[in-house]
DNA sequence: ACAAACTTTCATTTTTTTTTGAAACTTTAA
DNA sequence: TTAAAGTTTCAAAAAAAAATGAAAGTTTGT
């Protein structure tokens, strides 16, 4: 029993820091990451001070990530009848996850960088060869990350188990 | 002819800003975004020289980026002839470029966190409810990101327009 | 073999990002 | 209305990441 005990906190330890170190490699910061993941394997809501004490991190960092996740709106607060505090949840529904993820990052990322990339593609080029290979590479960019943004759209509108969807139509 | 070449340097300049910001915004560190932008809208092979001067950074930066960016299999070191100097260019074909990016993202970080995840999600759990709900949540996890990682792989085998490919399977 | 032309490396510095913690704020219950 | 229990904010500190630049290393032509 003891054993087992040491060994699920060192599985979940592990999985928090994979999970955390994985974030910061795609561009999100490594506390928020940890959060999120000491949420998603918790079977029930966790309070703000446990989330500080699992993770060694202080109040502002942790009340700053924990808005921070609900603006993503992967995480939840939950109030519990008769208690002051407030407690967290983390979306726990893989698909769903996946898609707020999706929606969020081309909202704040992909869509304001197509703005400058159409800008950018659409300067007068009679110009010089420079000139007119800058245009035609910002534009077949352009038209790139618009039809990939396009496509991750398309794949998540089906919001349910779309990954398994996808897979039937690519193996197809 | 000297506004349009203003505009021209302008554009340039703020596509080679932006693809940095959202590089960063995705864990690429800025400076080698910019290096890969600008080398990108490049009619021809630029020079270390070149590079330094046009982002203003310095020899060490530049090359170290560079190696980085040959290392990711998207810029190329070209020789001229009768030239000491090396030069380099970009990738240009963006579904290469993508399948390159994917490929290398999948085998330096998705592999990786697959394996941990394999890792946690096996611990022996005849235990409490918070250790089904780890091991069911991580399994789950494992599945997941195993199937999206499969589904990129076969995505991108086609290499040439797979993106084109994909519309046309999504959309039908 | 030499030196000129060029590139790489890495200890140190700089910049950027993240974290802290204490004060300000909010909510609730008596 | 008050105070207890809690949360948020943000200026300052700390940590992490990136950049510098000078020394070491390489390559090439004579």
């Amino acid at each position: 029993m003891y054993i087992c005990l040491m060994e699920f906190k060192e599985a979940k330890n592990k999985f928090v820091q994979t999970w955390g170190a994985l974030g910061s490699q795609w561009g999100i910061n490594k506390t928020m990451a940890q959060i999120h993941a000491l949420l998603m394997v918790s079977h029930e809501p966790v309070s703000m001070e446990d989330i500080m004490e699992e993770l060694q991190i202080s109040r502002g960092n942790a009340s700053m990530n924990l808005r921070a996740l609900m603006d993503w709106g992967i995480v939840y607060k939950e109030y519990k009848a008769g208690e002051r505090r407030e407690f967290f949840t983390a979306e726990k529904d893989l698909d769903e996850l996946a898609v707020k993820i999706s929606r969020e990052r081309s909202k704040r990322e992909i869509k304001p960088a197509l703005k400058v990339l159409k800008e950018v593609s659409t300067i007068k080029s009679d110009g010089t060869e420079a000139e007119r290979h800058f245009v035609d590479q910002t534009t077949k960019l352009y038209d790139f990350v618009l039809k990939a943004d396009n496509v991750l759209d398309k794949i998540t509108e089906y919001k349910d188990n779309w990954l398994a969807k996808l897979v039937v139509k690519i193996m197809k």
